[in-house]
DNA sequence: TTATTTATTGCAAAATTGTCGCATTAAGTG
DNA sequence: CACTTAATGCGACAATTTTGCAATAAATAA
């Protein structure tokens, strides 16, 4: 159990949860993905009940754990800070394909905007959405999936 | 036909897609909207089949007329630039009210990105969250809404 | 105008995402 | 080890979105 994983067994002990396999299994898929996943990637990648994953997903952003992105038809999860660092997404409205990227640019611009209007700003979501690369040369414009 | 059923036309023909009158309906309908509608509201408006609204709103989405705003597990559709104005917007959580804005700076730094990840956008959203100047000057910073 | 071609529609069936009830299992406690 | 109860896993379910395919209608050519 490495220092992530001893500080959710922590979190969890800590509120009188248990930590039981498939709420690590779930946590260390999401540690160990590139980018957000939808539950059936979680599901097969665990092999496990999704009625249980959508559950421990649940507890996991209750307590911070995990953050809930909202990108076409399905719902995708990633771990939330501090257990991950804060980025924004792209997404591709073609394959489905979710992109992450963080800009220091981006992030001075958003808070300049902010303070120019007098806004003490607590968070921001950005979301992007188009055609990557891949689909713009397969020229499978008209295959959008949700 | 007004100027945007014009463009829209135009943009289909060049685009060798027809322009029929579901299509037209489903501008039609979104054209006139105050704000984002979900498919329900659409396909009740013009007493349409879901299927053919889905596709029409899939096709529309590809060509960047329409943009997806997707608030919990329903999906909504508004026009997108330059069929309508874009903005984003600052949410006060505190007196709940919200700032329009536009940058062209910002605009221009989300293209770049895009462009340097390969991505051909055609939406974004940009939601930012926190505590306008007056009710800093308040104090009741600890009195958010929800 | 009519014939031809093919994109588009509309229906019905199926798939996908997410939720819920409940009996069974297993984690934590003494 | 036994007890308590949180947590799981199964199956049924609702809502939303998708796909297959025959029928229809738009664009093009004759």
């Amino acid at each position: 159990m490495n220092a992530l994983e001893q500080r959710l067994t922590n979190l969890f002990t800590d509120n009188q949860l248990r930590m039981t396999a498939p709420r690590m299994a779930v946590f260390r898929v999401l540690a160990n993905a590139e980018d957000a996943l939808p539950l059936a990637d979680i599901a097969s990648a665990i092999k496990g009940d999704r009625a249980t994953i959508y559950r421990t997903l649940d507890l996991f952003i209750s307590l911070g754990v995990v953050q809930r992105v909202v990108t076409g038809f399905k719902h995708r999860y990633e771990l939330a800070a501090p257990f991950h660092s804060h980025h924004h997404h792209i997404h591709c409205e073609v394959c489905d394909k979710v992109i992450s990227f963080d800009s220091r640019s981006l992030e001075a611009l958003i808070q300049r905007i902010a303070e120019q209007k007098g806004v003490h700003l607590h968070t921001h979501t950005l979301e992007l959405a188009g055609c990557c690369d891949d689909c713009q040369n397969r020229g499978n414009i008209d295959k959008i999936k949700h």
